[in-house]
DNA sequence: GAAATTACTTACCGATCGGTAAGTAAAAAT
DNA sequence: ATTTTTACTTACCGATCGGTAAGTAATTTC
């Protein structure tokens, strides 16, 4: 099975950044350990090897891989900030959240999954990521709930944990069930749940 | 490393459901592809082909032990809806919901993980478990919304994908960053949020 | 134009995977 | 007392895992 050439001379060989794309893709498919080295050679019709050429293995592919998808999310809330109303400020981010969700398809599941045994490093690293978009998002409930004077006393802490974490599971079920989610709906009904 | 006599007359081999709930330990920890029939038969000091006798493979194990849990999460959302207020019974659900998740200390983790490229099989059963727990919810949540009389309007089917999201996606951000869940205080506040 | 570097490929490694065939002691059935 | 069944163990299978050593064609450097 011969392979015909590949090394064009026009085609810049931005090689690493096919890897992690590819690695992204099948990751969020299939997680961590459902997908192996071959595959993501394979998909990318080079060899094993040329992996290893380009990273030292397997956990650093998937660091960079982790470490983009949380730079995505992390710039698409940020741009949710610039909204001038806290009410856009808040639609603007459930939004952006669930459609990154959405996107990334497994996103959530890849992140969820726990690795190997072994693998407490990269668990920590997920951890730490995690922590910097709650920190993102808080200010903006604290505002929110500034703002609407509620009646209701609750811990900003919660509240953040809370509407993260409602966006979380509503992803979950709608990826495990396969359903779509309304996305000019939901934003404003999650709203309306938090704070009024 | 010869094995010790371990035929005993007097201890009732049960050895099958030693095996599920060994598993079910494993699987919880480390998900399905991240726990080995090896693994599963050394924390139980017997060997892998002893697995074989009583099951037909890992998939069968996986299954078992998914039905167990989904069992035993159903008779205790089947257990709150006992109470005779409808606030007794929001509290305790969600008291028993979170409890449980806590206990499958990373339940959630192994449902949502995508087991591997061809395993759709797999994942349909955990979606049928998932609505079956969805239909046990769904009245209470109706019940709590007819008796409230809330002023927003929300759809039911929604209202009850976001109850449930809420405290999966709190779980899943607690088993992430090794918090502790205040059960005592959590309840109340999910249930202002949602129903005031 | 020779030498060095880049970006791979081919061919392999030992370990482990899920799974199986054959043998064996103890218990139950006859 | 003998046979059969139960509940395993030992020893293996081919496939695949993450990873590596050595070779090679094309490009770049000198």
């Amino acid at each position: 099975m011969k392979k015909t050439i590949k090394k064009s001379k026009n085609i810049i060989q931005n090689t690493k950044k096919n890897i992690t794309d590819a690695a992204c893709q099948l990751f969020s498919k299939f997680s961590y350990l459902g997908v192996s080295m071959s595959d993501i050679a394979a998909s990318l019709n080079i060899t094993k090897a040329a992996l290893y050429y380009h990273f030292s293995g397997k956990k650093e592919i998937y660091k960079k891989v982790l470490d983009s998808i949380f730079n995505d999310l992390s710039s698409s809330i940020a741009q949710a900030l610039n909204e001038n109303t806290i009410d856009k400020k808040l639609r603007k981010l459930i939004k952006n959240y669930l459609n990154f969700g959405l996107k990334e398809k497994n996103f959530i599941r890849a992140l969820i999954l726990k690795l190997s045994p072994s693998d407490k490093q990269i668990t920590k690293h997920i951890a730490q990521s995690r922590k910097r978009i709650t920190a993102l998002i808080q200010p903006v409930i604290e505002e929110a709930l500034r703002s609407k004077k509620l009646t209701k006393k609750i811990d900003a802490n919660l509240l953040t944990s809370l509407f993260i974490g409602i966006m979380d599971g509503l992803l979950l079920e709608y990826s495990f069930l396969n359903k779509k989610i309304n996305l000019a709906k939901i934003p404003d009904q999650i709203i309306a749940i938090f704070f009024s």
